[in-house]
DNA sequence: CGTCTGGTTGATCTAGATCAACAGGAGTGG
DNA sequence: CCACTCCTGTTGATCTAGATCAACCAGACG
């Protein structure tokens, strides 16, 4: 966790391929200009932080590439890893339209690039373009619909299955097909933050997936997973555990 | 779980209380009027479903007094409550919005008075008022903000120090003070949703609640409880537990 | 009167937490 | 180069919160 993010230079909106989605691709190509030219493009480095829970929210941010991971510090010190955000995800944009301080910080789990955008920006683009506002509510609204995914899940799930859904979603963001070895998997994140993504210790997820490895579900060689049958895991998910 | 609900007389929007909070505010006397004249109103009795979990969303319900819990059925038959709604909530506007069917069922758990309106009026206040969308973006992060909260609190809090924080929620609600008993809450529903809003099942609410009283932390006798000190449990709900 | 549902208790079992030790890098400084 | 520490991950031993299964009781209701 060491200082602020390092600039770097700024990204047209054409060229992003994020513009074609979500919010941007409502935007006039004048408003894109208008973005390009407010935007700040900073570059994070893993154990960097964003924005700090508690503090004031002056502006939203883009991811770029890489990978963020909101963490939630509770008052007797437990921190809980709500949600591991990645390319074009949006930060901080709830507490930036509803007025309120962080109530997460956001730090960089690997290399991570994202545009800064200024409050006032972002509320002359809301005045200008009616359309803009109808994107953020859809974004709000899916983003509501995962965690009360996880919500539900964490309420009558054991770790297992917790982990292995966990391990299920990284493998569509980072995984990839072999055909040799099968579903491979490099795990973005260190133990301790899988154990906070899904509300326990890296001792319990050590335990957990020698389990797995014994059943033959998965085979882990540091960060290295490769899967057997992917199949099996959904099937299993989604039935008890 | 038995049928619909019945209708009842429409209330007029400008007599409603509600009407001067949330989206209702922006809205001119003529859009009121056409409100009040496209709602439904209509009364659930505690048990009777207002809209079942995967049917198709065609419109959405404000409720005008009463209680309603929103449950998740998981594929191997667990039956969470996601969350209680009180008098002012709406219900069933994200998926109306996001166009997407119901994610939850929602169940009457007191008798509740409800008002309906469907998605074409919404549709036609929207086109014709854009700040309700606003509004409704705003409706969607505070309603964000509380599950966030409480899927951190699930992550790594103890069933105990869960309870108790349900139970203080519930006496902002529906308790009250009286000189010589004390903070009364009439538990206004049964153990086992009490249970299944907690994540876990009715015997392991009952053995808590003996806890409690023993260590003279509540009373309680039926649906009735009485609180000794507020400021404690307060205290326990945000240390360790 | 039997039946049903909601709540409480008891006995038992286990998933998972907790405490502690240790092993393998990776960096750092002599 | 070695010696040192720091950090991450793994394992072992133990303990406990909570799940599970089963019995039971009281009130509601036909």
């Amino acid at each position: 966790m060491t200082r602020a993010g390092r600039p770097i230079p700024t990204l047209s909106c054409k060229q992003c391929p994020i513009h074609l989605e979500g919010e941007w691709c409502v935007l006039s190509d004048d408003e894109l200009e208008t973005v390009t030219a407010a935007k700040r493009d900073r570059l994070f480095e893993p154990g960097e932080v964003i924005f700090h829970q508690g503090d004031a929210c002056d502006g939203m941010y883009w991811i770029r590439d890489g990978l963020v991971g909101e963490r939630r510090l509770d008052p007797d010190g437990e921190m809980a890893l709500v949600r591991l955000s990645h390319t074009g995800k949006a930060l901080g944009y709830q507490e930036l339209l509803a007025r309120k301080p962080y109530r997460n910080s956001a730090e960089a789990l690997k290399p991570t690039r994202v545009c800064y955008l200024s409050r006032a920006v972002i509320r002359d683009l809301l005045d200008g373009n009616s359309r803009l506002g109808d994107l953020f509510l859809l974004r709000s609204l899916r983003d509501m619909e995962m965690t009360e995914d996880d919500y539900v899940t964490a309420l009558n799930r054991g770790i297992r299955s917790r982990l292995l859904h966990a391990l299920l979603t990284l493998y569509k963001h980072y995984g990839h097909f072999e055909i040799d070895k099968g579903h491979v998997l490099e795990i973005p994140i260190a133990r301790k933050d899988l154990a906070a993504l899904i509300g326990t210790g890296p001792e319990t997820i050590s335990r957990t997936i020698r389990k797995l490895e014994k059943e033959r579900i998965a085979r882990f060689e540091g960060r290295q997973v490769v899967f057997s049958c992917i199949d099996t895991i959904q099937a299993e998910i989604r039935s008890t555990g």
